[in-house]
DNA sequence: TCAACGCTTCGTTTATCATCAAATAATGGA
DNA sequence: TCCATTATTTGATGATAAACGAAGCGTTGA
């Protein structure tokens, strides 16, 4: 087989796997940039998370996405840019009012959102990294990748915050590591730390819950209170 | 259904158009802007004309190509531009070495080549086209649709030539009309009138005939001939 | 260690599609 | 008018693929 053949088929195999409506809700749901676990897309999809593995399988295997982080979760996210161009192209075609999607990733969940019960997001990510500088959390050394320790300074902090760092620690689980972001492709504070880094600020009312969604809004003495306590300038 | 599930089955359905083998061969022929026939795709797609052109249809309903002259040929070709740019979007996703397609015409076929018995290409449209600006060839009114009548001084200046206009009016075919070029998108002489200015130009070494091509050289002493006969200045 | 959860693989059913040969339609020329 | 050429439609067949439920695998947290 020659060299146009080999072209001729790996093409005609690409656009088959874009031409399936289930994909293309996957394809399009992923354009934004961010990561999405099979479960999410298959809802997306409207397909039963069986059919949606093979679907991503599929995207897969002809590099159209690609898995971003094997663990409990694992995460799908576009191959590269190439791909949006071919959608965007291939779009256009299709006559639909679509082809503007590039930057549209939800603004309201970009700011600040929970992922499980900690809080991801831009502010989950600015907290974080604060908290490093800060020279409150310090990387583990027992192991555990990504794990972090609470250093003595870092407890003082918390403590007058008003966490209660030995009941945290008693909890059966990860006490605190750096759980990646998709959206931010940075990381932020999860596990029992960042659970009660949340519980807290829900508690002070620095941020509230919207019902249904994982979105969180900051409050306005939330955002003062990010100033005068972790020195972040938000916005 | 809304806006956006239309867009996705759009979308969809075009890739999935595309998504096929001998489909691409289709398509990356007609990359260069030229039309072909059915049988032609079906030769370069590598399928029975029966298959091609159950292919072509479905091309058809998609939007990507379109059916250009009706009469004993039909003339396939790419609906626009934009099909190009998806095209080209998705052989980069391809990997392949395909994406500086858009000129490629073949050149040697674009000059000068054979249109059945008849000189079609850049020259075949030049010739032409100087044949009725000199009023050799004159539109003609008996209801036959790009039908040419031979002028009285066309008859002189064919004569001059060495085209025996009497026995050529006898055969029983159509004796002029302007051939649609598909390459050129433009007219050059057809019928027994151009079969006799082709037969001549061999007869005289004005061009040569490629084998197993349809392509036409036109010798240095053709291309002199073209200057002080018709005042073409070619190339 | 076990239980729960998220995800994938397997097996089956159903539907779509690619292919060709043969039949049909349309056109131009004799 | 009829014939030759060209193109499309139809019908049969085999292959591919989409869908789901059930079962399996691996990680996390209790």
């Amino acid at each position: 087989m020659d060299a146009e053949a080999r072209t001729d088929l790996a093409l005609s195999r690409i656009a088959a796997a874009i031409g399936e409506a289930a994909r293309v809700r996957i394809l399009y749901c992923l354009l934004d940039g961010h990561a999405r676990t099979s479960t999410e897309l298959a809802a997306v999809a409207e397909v039963t998370p069986s059919t949606a593995s093979v679907h991503l399988n599929r995207l897969r295997a002809e590099r159209l996405i690609k898995l971003s982080a094997i663990g409990k979760h694992r995460y799908y996210s576009l191959q590269g840019g190439e791909v949006a161009s071919a959608l965007e192209a291939l779009s256009v075609l299709a006559g639909g009012t679509r082809h503007k999607f590039v930057p549209s990733a939800p603004v309201y969940l970009r700011f600040a959102r929970t992922c499980y019960d900690h809080i991801a997001g831009t502010l989950g990510v600015a907290l974080h990294d604060r908290m490093k500088s800060l020279g409150w959390l310090t990387e583990n050394s027992s192991g555990h990748k990504n794990a972090y320790d609470v250093s003595h300074q870092g407890a003082q902090g918390l403590q007058t915050l008003g966490i209660d760092l030995v009941a945290t620690r008693m909890l059966h689980r990860r006490f605190a590591f750096a759980c990646m972001d998709w959206s931010e492709r940075r990381a932020h504070l999860g596990g029992a730390m960042g659970a009660a880094v949340l519980k807290l600020a829900l508690k002070r009312k620095w941020m509230v819950q919207e019902v249904g969604t994982r979105a969180l809004s900051l409050t306005s003495f939330g955002r003062r209170e990010m100033h005068t306590r972790f020195g972040l300038q938000l916005e």
